[in-house]
RNA sequence: GCGAGGGUGUCGGAACUGGCAGACGAGCUGGACUUAGGAUCCAGUGCCCAUAAGGCGUAGGGGUUCAAAUCCCCUCCCUCGCACCA
């Protein structure tokens, strides 16, 4: 009778050990079945090991990796390591280990960590992003890019440290300075590789509508896009042959365009030096505009600045008129033309520069006062002082005046996009090498794909050259070769690739990770794509999400994938935070060691309190307290062993909650609401508990369903009891609608919308014989005499509502 | 500023399509068992009043409805994302 004490320890070794020997969790080569791709972001292996968000994610697709498998399906759940990266380069400089060596240890660790946790992964599909059998693939895509005109070099403005002495990342420049010295950045201009990812724009915005991502999502993914549309129109100098051209998405507006402002760096101010009249005043603005970063321009630049070209005035196409021409660092040249037409009246951004410099505001759309503030509201007003616009609405006016200035030859329709083309140069050794060679003769040549992978060669120092070179380009032996084209003297590209790069396909190398001869075989992949369900963290929804579905789309496009999108499904999880309530950062000290947790309380514990500790999509702090009642819970569960009688099926007191419980758990797995899912499952267990009692059958039911959280433990029961083979082998079980609810049920009675009583009446009661068991409750009928009933409402199984007066 | 999502006990959070607010867990209080309890078990736990009956309660104010945490309007607050994007 007395049971053993549930030692996790043991059976949770035991049960990792009978998986790992049988294979169980192997996608299969039987392409008979149907598919089922579940994806969680393989993780990066710090040297600090897991922390507690990952298993969030992976516990959560692991759910439904084991439920898809006992619903039949073949499902692929792969486990990978994106191993390139700064934080192991920064290591390896100041613990002289080569990177390499760090980055094994570290996947070790990771890996017996993950394992510890009891992860449903296809171990023998294992993916790392450093290993150059991966990585050959990674610089294969790149020259694809590069053959297909997508990948050029351009001379961009970085953010350089000039303490380091190297180009910064945007996430490495905090508050201005460099995340890791202090020093002050700066922006130098240097010639980088980019990505033409600007040409699949629309169609990145476009397939959003194909896919299931979440809601914020997707509108993260549009917002970044920033897709705009309006009209180029072009402004004539006056006396010279040149012209200001603006992007704007008002042409309604031209009207009121009293002035024209340049992004500081615009070259029609170095073109047109001779005719400014106060030179010394533009120069000093330039110097100070490019003195500031990104970060002061945007973030602290609350008041506006600027100086005006005198001696340049412009032409408004639309009046006629001459206009004065300034240069300001609110305009960008990043974006649209890096020139605009100010219209104070209708843009609150140009209303303050006029205010402040007193420049003429004009009202061209009536509706509010534009003395007072821009009137900027499109639906209401009505054109005015615009000649031929006038009485138009707004959107009338902009189609009418795009009519007209293309007409004209002064203007076109335009789209403009906030998204930009993404710098790909990094100057690092920890990264994938670029497989291009420069030759005096041919230019840039792509290293032929036979030779690939253009392997990282071993250096003794890791650090970037005074003029921000890669740590590559101090090895000669390295740099020097041949051009693969004309066999001169070359020197290879030292520059190497950034950490998105291997994230940007790795799930296509799951489905055929040991392929020799192919990034992966079109066979696998036509089975295997796309990714069916994708969970990862929020802060990746933007950036990595938009360069994977870009790398996904154009090889769509050549023709090496068989989908133009990469994941069906996209979810995020919340962040776990400290027990204070704040980011778990070692310096913070509030760090949680899943080590610990699974030693003290066993890894089922903790993959049902990381499901149990709230909704699955919030931030939330994590509590040691709230742990222990979940292994209270397993403990609970352990125990019931002690009260099996006998019966394979249901009792009749408890089948309807069986029932209903199959039903409630298996719907709340699929809408990641495991929160109320595990809540369900300790209800039921404490029901038994005050029962005294459970069947075989009902234990077995709750083991079912327990199992994809806690897969050891309920193995272990399962054994014990004697149910048969393992329920890793077992089909999903299934749930009779009808006997989800009770025969007779309890509702509640209301007079004047208070609750009065709690009648029990059958549940297909028609009204009249609900009023019969309502009107016997005198708790009811006192608060009825004296009283008129106006009127009744009967909601079977809900509610009997009584109106009186 | 723009976009998205929120505000429910002491805390994390439940509540289908408008139908008994507070499931489940934690904490707390009392009791049992104990040499002990940071173990286990039992009971209680939104607030007011309290013997009961009753009343009040989902950020605040108003509305729709027989019925509102849920729908509508206004105000306040919080989180996240983007942010001088023309």
């Amino acid at each position: 009778m007395a049971t053993r004490d549930y030692n996790h320890s043991e059976v949770e070794k035991k049960w990792q050990d009978i998986w790992e020997k049988e294979g169980a969790f192997k996608a299969s080569p039987d392409k008979s079945k149907p598919k089922y791709y579940a994806l969680i972001e393989f993780p990066y292996p710090s040297g600090e090991g897991l922390h507690v968000g990952h298993p969030r994610s992976n516990t959560a697709l692991d759910i439904i990796a084991r439920k898809r498998r006992m619903e039949g399906y073949n499902v692929l759940y792969p486990i990978g390591y994106d191993a390139f990266g700064l934080p192991t380069e920064n290591y390896a400089i100041k613990n002289k280990i080569h990177p390499r060596i760090v980055t094994e240890t570290n996947i070790a660790r990771f890996r017996n960590q993950l394992k510890s946790l009891g992860f449903s992964f296809d171990w023998s599909r294992e993916v790392n992003t450093s290993d150059p059998y991966y990585y050959k693939w990674t610089q294969w895509i790149f020259l694809k890019l590069y053959e297909h005109g997508l990948a050029y070099k351009a001379e961009i403005p970085i953010n350089w440290c000039t303490s380091c002495k190297i180009g910064l990342a945007n996430e490495e420049v905090v508050g201005g300075v460099c995340e890791r010295c202090g020093g002050e950045v700066v922006r130098k201009v240097k010639s980088q590789w980019m990505l033409k990812i600007t040409e699949y724009a629309q169609r990145l915005l476009d397939d959003l509508d194909k896919v299931e991502y979440l809601e914020k999502i997707k509108t993260q993914q549009r917002n970044w896009i920033g897709r705009s549309e309006g009209a180029e129109v072009d402004f004539a100098v006056s006396g010279t042959d040149k012209k200001i051209r603006v992007f704007t998405t008002r042409p309604d507006t031209l009207f009121g365009a009293t002035y024209m402002v340049l992004a500081p760096e615009h070259h029609l101010v170095d073109e047109e030096r001779g005719r400014i009249t106060n030179w010394d005043e533009v120069v000093a603005y330039r110097e100070m505009a490019a003195r500031k970063s990104d970060f002061e321009r945007t973030e602290l630049a609350k008041e506006k600045t600027g100086v005006p070209l005198r001696g340049l005035n412009a032409i408004n196409p639309a009046t006629g008129k001459e206009i004065p021409v300034w240069i300001s660092d609110y305009v960008l040249m990043s974006y649209g033309t890096g020139a605009i037409m100010a219209v104070p009246g209708h843009d609150s951004r140009d209303w303050e520069f006029a205010k402040k410099f007193n420049l003429p505001i004009v009202e061209v759309v009536k509706g509010g006062d534009v003395e007072k503030e821009a009137f900027v509201d499109t639906e209401s007003g009505i054109l005015v002082n615009s000649g031929f616009l006038n009485g138009l609405s707004v959107p009338d006016a902009i189609e009418t005046m795009i009519n007209w200035l293309e007409k004209q030859g002064t203007g076109t329709r335009k789209v403009h996009y906030k998204l930009r083309d993404w710098v790909f140069s990094r100057q690092h050794y920890w990264g994938e090498p670029i497989p291009l060679v420069y030759c005096e003769k041919c230019g840039w040549v792509p290293v032929p794909e036979e030779e690939l992978p253009v392997l990282l060669p071993d250096v003794e120092e890791y650090v970037p050259n005074e003029e921000g070179e890669s740590p590559l380009a101090n090895i000669p032996e390295w740099v020097n070769t041949t051009c693969p084209k004309c066999g001169a003297p070359a020197k290879r590209e030292t520059d190497t690739m950034p950490n998105w790069a291997g994230s940007s396909w790795y799930f296509l190398r799951y489905c055929d990770p040991h392929n020799d001869n192919e990034m992966a075989s079109m066979e696998e992949l036509r089975y295997w794509m796309p990714v069916d369900w994708y969970n990862g963290g929020m802060e990746h929804t933007t950036l990595h999400l938009l360069y994977s579905r870009f790398w996904h789309k154009f090889l769509y496009d050549i023709g090496y994938v068989p989908t133009p999108e990469p994941y069906k499904k996209r979810t995020s999880h919340g962040m776990i935070l400290g027990e204070n309530g704040e980011k778990m950062s070692k310096s913070r000290g509030n760090v949680i060691n899943p080590d610990d947790i699974v030693r003290e309380v066993g890894a089922d514990s903790f993959r049902v309190y990381e499901m149990f500790i709230g909704a699955f999509d919030q931030a939330i702090p994590w509590s040691q307290q709230g742990l222990k009642g979940c292994r209270r819970f397993l403990e609970r569960v352990w125990r019931l062993q002690d009260l099996l009688v006998r019966g394979e099926g249901f009792s009749p007191e408890f089948e309807v909650t069986m029932h209903k419980l199959t039903k409630k758990v298996s719907l709340d797995y699929e809408r990641m609401k495991f929160n109320t899912a595990v809540a369900a499952m300790m209800e039921v267990t404490n029901r038994f508990h005050e029962a005294g009692k459970v069947t075989r059958g009902e234990f077995k039911r709750l083991l079912h369903l327990l199992n994809p959280v806690a897969p050891h433990i309920t193995e272990e029961l399962w054994e014990i009891v004697g149910f048969g083979k393992p329920i890793y082998k077992q089909s999903w079980p299934t749930w009779d609608e009808e006997k989800t609810v009770e025969d007779t049920v309890e509702i509640a009675v209301q007079v004047n919308g208070k609750v009065r009583a709690v009648v029990a009446v059958s549940r297909e009661a028609s009204q009249d014989e609900a009023r019969e068991a309502v009107m016997a409750e005198e708790a009811v009928t006192k608060h009825l005499e004296g009283k008129t009933v106006v009127k009744e409402v009967y909601i079977p199984q809900k509610i009997y509502s009584i109106v009186v007066k």
